[in-house]
RNA sequence: GGAAAGAUGGCAGAGUGGUCGAAUGCGGCAGACUCGAAAUCUGUUGAUAGGCUUUGCUUAUCCGAGGGUUCGAAUCCCUCUCUUUCCGCCA
């Protein structure tokens, strides 16, 4: 959400964020509504200012015993007329929060323009993709053949988009989210957390997957929504708190599952665990002073890069577009690793800086002892990493001729030591 | 699911229709005392939004949320949410 304060002052920076993204400018629009909004409730409060003289007059006179009845009348007609402007008060209000609500966030000045992909940056490349003397399979065809993924049945229990994992391989998914949540909390600073997967509208809203892309998210029959991605969880910790700034930034991290309807994604990758409608997922979300954003940006990067390394997967860390960011972001980093199956880089991760956006939406801030007043924190969250993906470029990259797959080694204390997975007895 | 009691500032906790944004205590901040610290004493200390003659002044709103009654609501009425305790059920 922004603030309409500082649309007030910077009306082109505002359009030329929202152009850069595909948007059209609301600024005039914006403008005009709180201009309106700020008049009327002048007057209103000229009224209420005048009512709650007259009350206390009427106090008084009370008190001493005399005639208040003239006084009361007063009251009473200057009251009519506040019920309306307070009504329109409201409405205007309202019309202001409607527009702003559903405008993304302004992207930062150092990322590319652009609408798509095709203009986004690279980064760095970490790693070598790997030579394979035969031709490498996908992780779909490779787990089918080895007995351990079963999409057929899964489509017969469910639907499209789900899978059932067997044997080691759902062993490897544990140990490769039981990796990553313990580099997290060892080496990168982040308290582990176990959240709601379940939650309301309100939360939801606040991380802005409300209102806006409701068609996204699974709702329950008793109106809670399934989380899309534990930042709805995570971040919302903290909403309608004021931490102290001496003890920011806060790392957390959880392991959740999350749920998505796919809407928009009709054709989009059906083979396979690329996409599915439910997933597992380590997130990291960090709250920090304005200050220290960016810094904790490269922070969050590094450590979903640190994971890719430690299982020395090849990926490259891209810079998105302006128009290719999620809603909340301001900046967003996207790591990609490579899948010699498909013979290409893939998303797998995700690192954006919200700056103060989520934060003003749940009313997150923070305060400093020699300071007066409060400031909205600045809220990042990432992947770090997605299990399936990661599952997915672990079978692809660690793959043999024979069809079975090397356990990389960090992940193999996690598997009672095992080496190598082979076909299911 | 049934019954009862609750929700007040950073925390604890008074306040049942009229200077109540709210006593008191703790905490925080500033000062005094001290070589320094502790203890003690004194003062100070909420948020949000608007206006202005903008390091300040001023107006409004905020006592779980939303409505209502009233000249006036933390206080009375209604709805909802959550918490606690007891009973029931349950991984």
């Amino acid at each position: 959400m922004y603030d309409i304060k500082w649309i007030r002052e910077n009306p082109e920076e505002f359009d030329k964020g929202l152009v850069r993204r595909g948007f059209e400018p609301h600024s005039a629009k914006v403008l005009e509504l709180d201009k309106k909004y700020r008049s009327l409730q002048t007057d209103l409060q000229d009224m209420q200012s005048r009512r709650n003289d007259l009350s206390k007059k009427i106090a008084e006179a009370k008190k001493n015993g005399e005639d208040a009845d003239v006084l009361m009348h007063e009251v009473s007609s200057l009251k009519s007329g506040m019920a309306d402007i307070d009504e329109e008060v409201r409405s205007v209000c309202e019309q202001i929060e409607k527009v702003l609500e559903i405008l993304p966030n302004r992207p930062a000045d150092d990322i590319p323009d652009g609408l798509d992909d095709s203009t986004n940056r690279v980064v760095r490349t970490w790693g070598e993709p790997r030579k394979f003397d035969f031709k490498p399979l996908e992780h779909d065809e490779l787990g089918e053949k080895l007995g351990l993924m079963d999409f057929e049945q899964a489509a017969k229990v469910s639907g499209a988009r789900f899978v059932y994992l067997k044997g080691d391989l759902a062993k490897l998914e544990r140990a490769l989210a039981q990796y990553m949540l313990d580099m997290h909390t060892e080496k990168h600073g982040y308290c582990e957390m176990e959240v709601p997967l379940m939650v309301n509208s309100s939360a939801v809203y606040g991380t802005a997957q409300l209102p806006k892309f409701a068609e996204d998210l699974y709702k329950t029959t008793d109106g809670y929504w399934l989380i899309p991605t534990a930042e709805v969880s995570l971040t919302n910790f903290f909403a309608g708190k004021i931490l102290d700034e001496e003890k920011l930034p806060l790392r957390v991290t959880a392991l959740t599952p999350c749920f998505r309807s796919e809407a928009g994604a009709a054709g989009k990758d059906t083979r396979g665990m690329i996409r599915q409608h439910q997933f597992y997922k380590v997130e990291m979300v960090a709250i920090t002073t304005p200050e220290k954003s960016w810094e904790e940006h490269e922070h969050m990067t590094n450590s979903a890069e640190d994971i890719l390394k430690g299982l020395n997967l090849p990926y490259r860390v891209m810079c998105l577009s302006a128009g290719d960011m999620g809603f909340s972001s301001r900046k967003t980093h996207d790591l990609e690793v490579w899948l010699p199956g498909q013979d290409k880089y893939r998303e797998i991760s995700s690192v954006s800086n919200c700056w103060d956006f989520q934060a003003r939406r749940m009313d997150a801030r923070c305060k400093s002892k020699n300071q007066k007043g409060t400031r909205y924190v600045h809220t990042l969250n990432g992947s770090g990493l997605a299990v399936g993906r990661t599952l997915v470029a672990v079978m692809e990259n660690y793959q043999q001729a024979d069809g079975s797959i090397l356990v990389p080694e960090a992940l193999q204390k996690y598997m009672n030591g095992k080496k190598v997975i082979t076909t299911y007895k």
